[in-house]
RNA sequence: GCCCUCAUCGUCUAGCGGCCCAGGACGCCGCCCUUUCAAGGCGGUAGCACGGGUUCGAAUCCCGUUGGGGGCACCA
């Protein structure tokens, strides 16, 4: 029998990086044993859903590797309504699902202060479909519901316990419940991979299977994502959005690779891996059954790695959004607070990309995120350095003033090359008794603006004599400005 | 409240009865390199929640305790 696994997300919002690890663990697992990748949008709450966020799943997916076209689907969970509701017919008429009249209120009423779900009020009653009747599964009230579990074993519950759920509402729509199990077993699901939020719904889920002539599947709860108070993401305090960390820079396969070493670890002591090696030794029967924090340190470090390894050409490339503003703009649900612009502080004309190419080797050690390649090299492109009074403040000490003319004099002569304007600086410095480290400061900072940067003399040797001069005049102008 | 579930360094993990007085990675600290900052190299810090068993032997198996998490909608 060949795997068949979906992936099944709701467009109700923004991606979830949790979601985003299920759905990567479902592809791993397709592809590991070579099955099917079903995706199914579970857009039957209309008054939730967004058509825009469809796309975003779609896009979101197709990011992290899963594209389009190289799995099954995307079905909508909203074409099988027909099909939802003959199922739900199909219960009432088996005895095994009835109506009922009781509203909310009044099943709570009845369960008494600590709410604790329906009491089989209606059980008996005979009702039939109407106006406010509600259909609910008739529990077993003995016996016990075993579930197998790739990840957790066999959790067993209590039928006793189970109360007898609605599966579809007054307007005769199926609830997620049946909903979602009619679909899977339409599509001949036989793997459940999903969320560990989700382990509890699942003995209500394999009773229906059943009552419904179906053979349940084989079911791998994941343990959550969690933040660092340990609970699950949420995406009002926590940063939740693919999209968002997308939006600063990190790269698809240090996303994925980060992901996937949620409650994973590859053979051997690697972290790093290709995807390749991730589809080939991934075992959904390894993952760790305990919650993982997003340590988005730990992404970072990752994230630096894989812009390490990128060849010099890729690494451009890759930094051209940023640095030509045409990063895709984020649209943000109105409760997330938005992210930094991301448009370059330069006039989009003065980007030059040969000298951003002649620099690019040196920014590609330093960042970690792209976005960060911004303040690397915004100096080459901007008509004066940013102002930073801090940096300012810690470069300008006493002396400060006569280094930067001594390097102004030997560099409206020098030949302009990185090697002699060190050489320069540093001849100037031992004059007065400075090492490079302290005698660079405060020409790093008449030029760029900042006190860590790029190597400065290569610096230098890109900004050009002019404007290199014209720096350090201004510096000085303003340190006799200040009374130094 | 009830049900389910989880438990190895701060974090992510390796470990699936002896190879472990527990290995890797991130973080942190130190040293080296060095024009700043990174990167890189080297070294260090830190853990089997607790208590009982089982066993010749337990991080690994069982029970309990404690602590954490998830669920309990005519949402998905």
């Amino acid at each position: 029998m060949t795997v068949r696994v979906r992936f099944a997300p709701s467009p109700t919002g923004l991606f979830h990086v949790g979601s985003a690890r299920s759905a990567l663990q479902n592809w791993a697992f397709a592809q590991h044993s070579g099955g099917v990748f079903v995706l199914r949008i579970e857009d039957t709450d209309a008054a939730r859903n967004r058509p825009e966020w469809i796309e975003g799943i779609l896009s979101a997916l197709e990011w992290i590797g899963i594209s389009r076209g190289a799995y099954e689907g995307p079905y909508f969970q909203s074409a099988n309504a027909a099909e939802h509701r003959a199922a739900a017919e199909k219960l009432h008429a088996g005895g095994s699902a009835y109506y009922c009249s009781c509203t909310r209120e009044q099943v709570q009423e009845r369960g008494g202060p600590q709410a604790r779900g329906y009491d089989g009020f209606c059980r008996d009653r005979g009702l039939s479909a109407g106006p406010g009747r509600a259909l609910r599964f008739r529990t077993p009230d003995e016996g016990a519901t075993t579930v197998v579990d790739l990840i957790r074993g066999t959790p067993t519950f209590d039928n006793a316990l189970l109360e007898d759920f609605v599966i579809a509402r007054a307007d005769a729509s199926a609830v997620f419940l049946l909903a979602n199990v009619v679909d899977d077993a339409l599509m001949g699901i036989t793997h459940v991979v999903r969320g560990e939020d989700h382990l509890s719904n699942t003995p209500k889920q394999q009773l229906l299977w059943q009552a419904l002539g179906h053979t349940p599947p084989t079911w791998a709860h994941v343990p959550m994502v969690v933040n660092e108070k340990r609970q699950k993401l949420s995406k009002r305090r926590d940063k939740v959005a693919l999209e968002q960390y997308r939006h600063e820079g990190y790269l698809a396969a240090a996303m994925s690779n980060y992901l996937m070493l949620l409650g994973w670890a590859p053979a051997g002591d690697r972290e790093i891996v290709p995807w390749s090696v991730i589809a080939d030794e991934f075992r959904i029967d390894q993952v760790n059954p305990s919650p993982a924090f997003f340590d988005e340190k730990k992404l970072r470090a990752f994230n630096g790695e894989y812009l390490r390894a990128l060849p010099l050409d890729d690494f451009i490339d890759a930094c051209q959004p940023w640095l030509t503003g045409t990063v895709p703009p984020l649209t943000l649900p109105d409760d997330v607070e938005a992210p930094a612009p991301v448009a370059p502080p330069w006039a989009p004309e003065r980007f030059d990309a040969a000298v951003f190419a002649a620099v690019a080797p040196l920014a590609q050690t330093r960042i970690a995120v792209l976005s960060e390649i911004v303040a690397n090299v915004d100096f080459l492109f901007l008509d004066t350095p940013p102002r930073d009074d801090a940096a300012w403040a810690k470069a300008m000490k006493p002396g400060a003033a006569d280094l930067l003319d001594a390097a102004a004099a030997a560099y409206a002569e020098a030949a302009w090359d990185a090697e002699t304007l060190k050489a320069a600086l540093e001849a100037a410095g031992a004059e007065r008794g400075l090492k490079l480290g302290k005698a660079q400061a405060p020409v790093r900072v008449a030029v760029t603006g900042r006190t860590v940067g790029l190597p400065l003399f290569e610096s230098l040797e890109v900004l050009g004599r002019e404007r290199t001069l014209e720096r350090l005049r201004s510096a000085r102008a303003r340190l006799a400005a200040d009374g130094a």
